[in-house]
RNA sequence: GGGGAUGUCGCAUAGUGGCUAUUGCAGUAGACUGUAAAUCUAUCACCUUUCGGUAUCGUUGGUUCGAGUCCAUCCAUCCCCA
């Protein structure tokens, strides 16, 4: 390790595994402040559903993309990447190390390791999206294919979501998406240090179904209300509201919407362990509570 | 004590004589480069790396060329009458 670069410690982990707490005790030991990497949190509007860090958890360290957008821009993780960049270079400025703490992986990939420069064009989203309502999955696939043959192997193609986005570039480019891909981090004037929490998936589990718990003792429901209107916004695509959102919409009891939440934030927090575990470079803590998990960690950057 | 009903892979559920026993949920594994708490895929009785092999419908026995399906028995659960 460089001994003069500057640090960025990133904490990732499943929802609901501690992060937070261990974030705000790493910062404090270091006098340092936090970038939150949660696609959901960014949102001031979203708050007891995303769990953000609790008011006095605020104040004690200073934290950046916490509440600090709107539900009505959508944050994407090229944003991410460019804003990101530009606050930790301020932020060098004042501290030799800084804490990145989120459960969105590809958002903290987004910022460590880059993402490649590929091209995008609302207009022409915003076609092949309405084509998609109209034409179907089907339809839009055979016509990448026929523009893009390597889309075949490269592109999921029973995913709506990919073959729109590999559309959108063969059809502002005429080249295939995968051929914008180099496969190589860009460099940064930064060097960083990824630790993950992993928990027992017993454990994981038992945390989030609790959690839920809380936080409808917390009031979710009120804030589920306010959000109602918005529904449709993609911000608003979250666990925790989307399922009652159904509820008000009749299809199901506010019973079930609870069993509900549980169920796809456990699924959710399956989901992040997968792609934790394909991300390189990252050191598992094995420590069951933050301050083991601290020591480890100290432990490793000495 | 008498009568009735039910028992299918963790849960729910289809299946009343005939190829590999449905389907949903839960669970598990995976993918992911500008929607990512999104979106999508696979798997889900047992053994096997694959091919494939072996089972199974509460129990035991029977009828039948053939039984989850029919008959009997026992066990368990539930309901009703006493």
């Amino acid at each position: 390790m460089s001994e003069n670069k500057n640090k960025l410690i990133v904490i990732q982990g499943a929802t609901a595994c501690g992060k937070t707490a261990l974030a705000i005790a790493l910062a404090q030991h270091f006098q340092t402040e936090i970038i939150s990497a949660d696609s959901r949190q960014f949102y001031s509007e979203m708050t007891i559903g995303t769990a953000k860090p609790s008011a006095e958890e605020l104040q004690t360290v200073k934290h950046h993309f916490i509440g600090s957008e709107t539900i009505h821009h959508l944050v994407t993780a090229s944003e991410f990447e460019t804003r990101g960049l530009r606050l930790l270079d301020e932020l060098f400025t004042k501290h030799h190390t800084v804490v990145l703490v989120g459960g969105s992986g590809m958002f903290i990939d987004a910022l460590v390791n880059g993402l490649d420069d590929v091209p995008t064009d609302d207009n022409i989203k915003e076609e092949l999206n309405k084509r998609f309502e109209r034409e179907g999955l089907e339809k839009l696939a055979q016509e990448l294919v026929s523009l893009d043959a390597s889309a075949e192997n490269t592109v999921d193609l029973k995913n709506p979501v990919r073959v729109i986005r590999a559309l959108e570039v063969v059809l502002i480019t005429g080249k295939p998406f995968s051929s914008f891909k180099r496969q190589q981090p860009k460099k940064r004037p930064f060097e960083a240090v990824r630790f993950a929490i992993d928990l027992p998936r017993e454990t994981l589990y038992d945390r989030i179904n609790k959690r839920v718990d809380t936080m409808l003792e917390q009031g979710l429901w009120n804030e589920v209300l306010t959000l109602y209107p918005h529904k449709e916004l993609q911000a608003l695509q979250t666990v925790g509201y989307q399922e009652f959102f159904e509820h008000l919409d009749g299809k199901f009891s506010l019973e079930e919407a609870v069993e509900l939440v549980k169920r796809n934030s456990r699924r959710y927090a399956k989901r992040q362990m997968t792609w934790l575990r394909r991300t390189q470079d990252i050191n598992w803590l094995s420590g069951q509570n933050t301050q083991e998990q601290v020591n480890e960690i100290l432990a490793i950057l000495s």
